[in-house]
RNA sequence: GGGGGGUUUCCCGAGCGGUCAAAGGGGUCAGACUGUAAAUCUGAUGGCAUUGCCUUCACAGGUUCGAAUCCUGUACCCCCCA
């Protein structure tokens, strides 16, 4: 087995402690043995997002400093909804719905965690398998007994609902925090589990599992929770105008998962350094003076997206990136194959059209633009030229005559479209 | 139930019976600048067409050579008096 790193220290110049629920014994404690620790992630969707990736990373650092970490899919916790950190009362997610998010979830766990290791493997758990079975009266036996109502109505992820008027707080999902403080002392009990991590918003139901594990086994256990991942203006990072930034490469393409951090505001950059990648302390305060002196190179969110998308999209996953924004950014786009083209274009809408429309006259260039739906009419089309922001293949149009023709394919049957900086269209001639 | 005001192009908002596709602002789009940033500056912003034409100013009618602008009715909104 490894030699255990001091975790404890690792995770607080990373600033990823938030609160603890031992300050002073923990560090030692950690330190002392290899322990075993658990995240629980919510399967909402049959992907984890940027928001996940912070937990899962400190389980992460766990593991790497000889701990074992504890990846908690929550298949029944999912049924219910956790109330933490959310405005209204959540929609309930079908079970079928519940059992392919979760099969989703563990294969991106595969990538970030070592379920192989032979001295501190990764375990996945789902807790549907020990939940299922409960029957409503032997759970409030033997769990809701030890839960006084006065405690949980003064936990804020409850007080702040009940406190607003125009969402309200079903019994469902106030009994949530029963269920994550069972699973804690489920894991204690089966696999020694002494450690829960969460973001901030979790701590109230990390004391609730805390509680449990006092009344019904007598034992001590540790809580931590690591920051919100949030930008420099208080908003959420990991979203976008279009939507969500996943980790499957269905739903958000490693190019788009590039793009995402290397457009990280310098003022969040230190911080994404710190949370999300392992970079040595010296590495990061070398970006950070980089940063300050040469903001222009962006050295730092290069290093960031490159290192992020290896993680989650391998290799291949960055080449692909790279190469993408390499012709997304560059010159003009000639002699590619339509497979090449496919690949890097992945993201970009594309519209089908017959061959027969380039031979002959060709195809002006303002159809095209409209066709391609880069341009909502004609009249449209016809400005976005004029002022110099139409570009077939890269390469700016300079004339409102222009006849496409085959020769202006940049593939066997692709031309790819452009309007302003970076909103591209394909259109794909068939025969 | 009585009296008054309002409804304008994506949003706010100005509009004299002709010179109104309709001021101004916001937003959006494009360009320049730049770090694939922020800020700034410039231009564009109903549709079709190289002069010009067509459809818009709550809805339906009417007056007029001509209406977003006047009249009548309908719908919705706001305010005041019961």
């Amino acid at each position: 087995m490894s030699i255990l790193q001091d975790i404890f220290a690792e995770l607080k110049w990373r600033g990823l402690i938030h609160q603890t629920t031992d300050d002073a014994h923990l560090p030692t404690w950690l330190n002392a043995a290899s322990r075993t620790l658990y995240a629980g992630f919510d399967p909402t969707a049959d992907s984890l997002h940027v928001g996940s990736l912070m937990p899962l990373m400190i389980l992460r650092r766990f593991q790497r400093a000889g701990h074992k970490p504890i990846a908690l899919v929550g298949g029944a916790t999912g049924m219910i909804g956790d109330p933490s950190g959310k405005s209204e009362e959540r929609n309930l997610l079908s079970l079928d719905a519940l059992r392919a998010n979760v099969r989703g979830l563990e294969a991106q766990m595969r990538t970030v965690l070592d379920f192989d290791n032979a001295a501190n493997p990764a375990v996945l758990v789902n807790n549907y398998d020990w939940m299922s079975g409960f029957s409503f009266l032997e759970f409030l036996r033997d769990v809701g007994k030890n839960f006084p109502v006065n405690v949980m109505l003064a936990k804020d992820s409850v007080k702040s609902r009940l406190e607003r008027s125009d969402a309200g707080l079903s019994y469902t999902e106030f009994s949530y925090m029963l269920l994550q403080a069972y699973d804690f002392v489920h894991l204690y009990s089966q696999h020694g589990c002494e450690l829960q991590l969460g973001a901030s918003d979790q701590w109230g139901n990390i004391t609730a599992g805390i509680d449990l594990a006092r009344r019904q086994k007598s034992v001590q256990l540790y809580g931590l929770t690591c920051p919100l991942l949030t930008k420099s203006d208080g908003s959420k990072m990991g979203k976008t105008e279009s939507g969500t930034v996943w980790l499957s490469a269905a739903r958000t393409s490693p190019y788009a998962f590039y793009q995402y951090w290397i457009n990280v505001d310098d003022a969040d950059a230190g911080k994404c350094l710190r949370f999300l990648t392992e970079f040595s302390r010296e590495e990061i305060e070398a970006l950070d003076a980089a940063r300050a002196v040469e903001p222009a190179k962006r050295e730092s969110q290069r290093r960031l997206a490159e290192e992020l998308t290896r993680l989650i999209h391998d290799d291949v996953g960055l080449d692909s990136a790279r190469r993408a924004t390499e012709i997304f950014f560059g010159a003009e786009i000639r002699e590619l194959s339509d497979v090449q083209l496919g690949e890097i274009f992945a993201d970009v809408p594309s519209k089908e059209l017959p061959r027969s429309r380039l031979t002959g006259e060709g195809l002006n260039v303002i159809d095209a633009l409209v066709e391609a739906s880069l341009a909502k009419s004609k009249g449209d089309a016809r400005r976005t030229i004029e002022q110099g922001g139409a570009y077939v293949n890269n390469r700016r149009i300079d004339g409102l005559t222009k006849q496409l023709s085959p020769a202006d394919l940049a593939s066997e049957s692709v031309m790819v479209l452009r309007s302003g900086k970076k909103k591209y269209a394909l259109l794909r001639f068939r025969d």
